[in-house]
RNA sequence: GCCCCCAUCGUCCAGCGGCCUAGGACGCCUGCCUUUCACGCAGGUAACACGGGUUCAAAUCCCGUUGGGGGUGCCA
């Protein structure tokens, strides 16, 4: 176990698992696959608003939808409190962390009276003051040398300890912050690894010296992976963008798509295949391979790399997992039109069509609804400027009443119609009935709805030329 | 302000001193297929931020500039 690689995914459950977090589970998780390692799951909630279960869900069960399955854990910071206390009282007794009563605002005071730059600057490092309710407690940093930080994607990054303020690692409240409890359980729990987002490498150096001072010997090897950022180039934020991973779930979207895409974001592989297994990605994948540039999260090359899954499913698995947004109280249809059967006739070819399973309504609304409503655009092109729309359709109401209702009978007339008049009969059909100039082929479709119904949206559009 | 990180097509990734007249993918555009759209197929568009070094040779190494980002809490 001594040479085993040991890493862990340590969120702070702050209500829901984003596409960052994801991210950074994600590159644990493959380390430790690629290794033979273990992955731990470990929740920071040292603060107290954030043990809450329905937060650890929250985290827990994303995890679990994207297959990020982990070794051991979770573990609780909040149920390990003690482990903490105890290493601040050390801390304390070595002389190594002192107690300090400044609030935020004295400090400011003092600052300003000093003319000093604002922040912390071991005002009560040496007052001896004893612990009391309103005291937190402080770390003794050194005023000199520096810290180095050794990691495996970004190199040697150093801090010079004299930037490095007196940092509090007990709260007034009692509670120890997560600087204390990240070094006393990685070290507790053997991690040799950690790999976690860029925004956490100003911490590390505290982690660093907190571990010193706590006497445990060789660091773990840190890894800095780059950030997640939005449009603006801003790490993402919860407030502004949008990268719930559950609200991803509840678009349709693929747990393996979004795996698949989230690995490519700071990693790529050497023969430049990009959508693969995630076996595939587990024998390539290697921390030193991450680059250090921040990555967009483009749900435009998501939305790609989803529909190319959804197209490799099976014609079953595709109508189970659609059978959600078909049947759901949502669809724009009244629900009693609804037919599985029909549908299941048109699945094929609304498969090859969506980038992500939520589609699917929309490429089969006309054929459930009672009415269709036009798309301006598609009117615009398909029956404004198509040429001679008028005679088509009504040479196609004609047709259509008294034709066979099945498919290669239906499809017949509307060509029959075209040939006669000598322009293109498919798309102003295609507008009457659908409502657009673009969707799934036409001829089962009609074939399955109602002959009346289909004369009538013919007439609809007559109505509205 | 201070500290830290980063910098190849619009976006993601490849490139770890010569194989680069810089490759792949998304997007966008064109064509083929098709009396719709999509899929598929074939093409096209588009980048080494700038300035100095080092070297026979630099997208690759070093320094600086500029630009972007992160951090700067008794959040994590």
């Amino acid at each position: 176990m001594t040479d085993q690689i040991r890493v862990r995914f340590a969120p702070a459950p702050t209500g829901y698992l984003h596409v960052g977090s994801a991210r950074s589970a994600l590159f644990n998780w493959l380390y430790a696959r690629h290794t033979g390692g273990i992955f731990v799951l470990r929740i920071e909630d040292t603060n107290a608003e954030l043990k809450q279960q329905e937060f650890i869900d929250a985290i827990v069960e994303p995890l679990q939808w994207l297959g990020l399955d982990w070794d051991e854990g979770p573990y609780f910071q909040s149920e390990r409190t003690h482990l903490y206390l105890e290493a601040i009282d050390q801390l304390v007794a070595d002389g190594k962390a002192y107690f300090c009563t400044l609030t935020r605002e004295q400090i400011d005071a003092l600052c300003e009276e000093r003319g000093l730059p604002n922040g912390y600057h071991g005002f009560s490092r040496d007052l001896g003051l004893p612990d009391s309710d309103d005291a937190v407690v402080r770390f003794r940093t050194p005023d000199t040398g520096a810290t180095v930080i050794d990691d495996a994607i970004r190199g040697r990054v150093e801090f010079e300890n004299e930037h490095l303020e007196d940092f509090v690692i007990r709260r007034s409240d009692k509670s120890p912050v997560f600087l204390v409890a990240n070094a006393v359980d990685d070290a507790d729990m053997g991690i040799t690894h950690v790999v976690r987002g860029e925004d956490l490498l100003n911490t590390t150096p505290k982690v660093q010296l907190l571990w010193q001072a706590l006497g445990y010997g060789q660091a773990p090897q840190y890894a800095h992976l780059p950030l997640l950022v939005n449009e603006q180039r801003k790490k993402l934020s919860k407030r502004r963008d949008d990268v719930s991973l559950g609200d991803f779930r509840a678009k349709g979207y693929l747990p393996e798509a979004m795996l698949n895409h989230l690995a490519l974001l700071g990693w790529g592989p050497d023969d430049e295949v990009e959508i693969r297994p995630i076996a595939e990605i587990i024998e390539q994948f290697d921390l030193a391979d991450v680059n250090k540039g921040s990555a967009f999260f483009d749900t435009k090359k998501l939305d790609h790399i989803n529909g190319e899954y959804v197209r490799k499913q099976s014609p079953e698995q595709f109508l189970a997992d659609v059978a959600p947004f078909v049947e759901s109280p949502d669809t724009p249809w009244p629900a009693e039109n609804y037919s599985a059967e029909t549908f299941a006739l048109l699945a094929p070819e609304v498969q090859s069509r969506v980038a992500v399973h939520s589609e699917a309504p929309n490429f089969v609304d006309w054929v459930f609804a009672d009415e269709v409503t036009y798309d301006e655009k598609s009117w615009n092109k398909g029956i404004v400027k198509a040429k001679l729309v008028p005679e088509i359709l009504a040479e196609v109401l004609a047709k259509f009443e008294t034709c066979t209702w099945e498919p290669d009978a239906i499809k017949e007339a509307v060509f029959a119609v075209g040939e006669e008049l000598g322009a293109k009969s498919q798309v102003p059909v295609r507008v009457a009935v659908t409502g657009r100039n673009f969707g799934i082929p036409l001829w089962d479709a009609l074939a399955a709805m109602d002959r009346e119904k289909v004369l009538a949206r013919l007439r609809a559009a007559q109505g509205r030329l």
